[in-house]
DNA sequence: TGCAGCGTGATGGCATGCAATTACGACATG
DNA sequence: CATGTCGTAATTGCATGCCATCACGCTGCA
């Protein structure tokens, strides 16, 4: 079984280029995300290794990093659990984006934004609008997930993306778990159309506060729909 | 050459209990830190093993850990390479070490410390006033750095201070080098003081507002003296 | 002299091997 | 029946081995 091998069963498209290790990251990384390895769940590397095609030691790699980002924990004689997100968790990471998010966009509204980047917040806002109207959504998320990260991509301070990003991954599962049990989003489409008529005027401290008071009012909301939910995970 | 040998040349003290991946991660942190590698100097991944006397993969696994902390940097045919920690790489980690500690120091404030937790920070405070008066900048920036892992610490929010750590080893090369540059830092010893100050009466947002500025003013004063300097690293 | 092509040795990515550790169940004993 | 002890198999931490890749120097040609 050399490693040449093509047409895996594993994701890989027509050779992939990539080193093994990163296959391994990215693959365990997509699985735990969208759940296909649910929280509290636990696997040998061993198992993983044959899962993925490879050998345990591309796999341990991959699990080292998808530790330091907390979404595993590895266990000696126990594999690496898929680790659940409490409602304590998300109290911390909340905290986090909302302040860390909030400067961003406070930097983008100060620095401002070329007809181009100023296009890609508004493809993203109008996308959750149409969203909301069709009821979709799965696609909502998926444009409130772009326009968030394009706030932090487009501050310029690629540290603040990078760990934003982090704590976005970590909040992800928890946010679509939720996502069917919440109210229509009606807020939060006005206050992205808000942030951006902000960072068009170049009114930093304005993007600040909308952008900070959003993501504390969604947190808040999580939280009160996680409280009331089955204790996922362990 | 078995692994249990004891009175191995490197920081070992009799058996350490900790794995060979950990050894070589907080040893090559250390050695970084204390710029005993210095930015921009690369080494083999063979040439670590030998030195740290255990074999490659515990090392590789360990320079995966750092390079997600953006200490190093693996090129593959070229060894590791110590990162150099630019002018605008302070300006990303200031910015951000700005915010988030500031919402510790508020978030301490409104929950409020026991008489041991209030202490710890004292302590600290008054070793920099001691230290300053004996002139000891290096026993001062000690004491500075307890100051501030407290605050972290006592937030309660581990997240935050795992980030906070992260930025803070990342900057702490460049705060050494310009530790004789800079003036008497007396205003930072007013500063801490103050917060803890408002830390007693529980005043969420003066904290928040001192800390906060305090870290700019530090920042930018940093950022001058570094704009002044040689261009170390590569 | 400058540059391109080639060969070779060094290096890292990954697979595999090995031994120490420990989880787990069987069994014994109170 | 509960609890403690022991043996065994599974699992991991780490060492080692192997091969593809790439850096670098050498040679030859313009």
């Amino acid at each position: 079984m050399s490693k040449t091998d093509f047409a895996e069963h594993a994701a890989a498209s027509p050779a992939d280029r990539r080193s093994q290790t990163l296959r391994a990251y990215h693959e365990l990384r997509r699985r735990i995300l969208e759940n296909e390895m649910p929280a509290g769940a636990q696997y040998l590397e061993q198992t993983l290794a044959d899962e993925l095609g490879m050998s345990r030691t591309p796999v341990r790699e991959a699990l080292i990093r998808l530790s330091d980002e907390r979404l595993v924990e590895v266990k000696p004689r126990h594999g690496a659990r898929v680790l659940p997100v409490s409602v304590s968790d998300m109290g911390e990471i909340y905290e986090l984006l909302s302040t860390l998010e909030a400067i961003a966009a406070q930097r983008v509204a100060e620095r401002g934004l070329n007809s181009g980047q100023l296009a890609r917040l508004e493809a993203a806002v109008a996308g959750m609008d149409q969203s909301l109207d069709r009821n979709d959504l799965i696609a909502w998320s998926t444009y409130d997930r772009e326009f968030h990260n394009a706030i932090v991509e487009l501050s310029g301070n690629r540290r603040l993306a990078q760990v934003v990003a982090m704590f976005r991954d970590q909040a992800h599962r928890a946010r679509m778990q939720t996502l069917t049990l919440r109210p229509k989003p009606t807020q939060s489409n006005r206050d992205h159309a808000a942030v951006v008529a902000a960072i068009r005027k170049r009114d930093g401290n304005t993007a600040y506060e909308i952008h900070r008071r959003h993501r504390q009012e969604a947190g808040r909301m999580l939280l009160r729909l996680l409280a009331g939910q089955k204790p996922e995970g362990l």
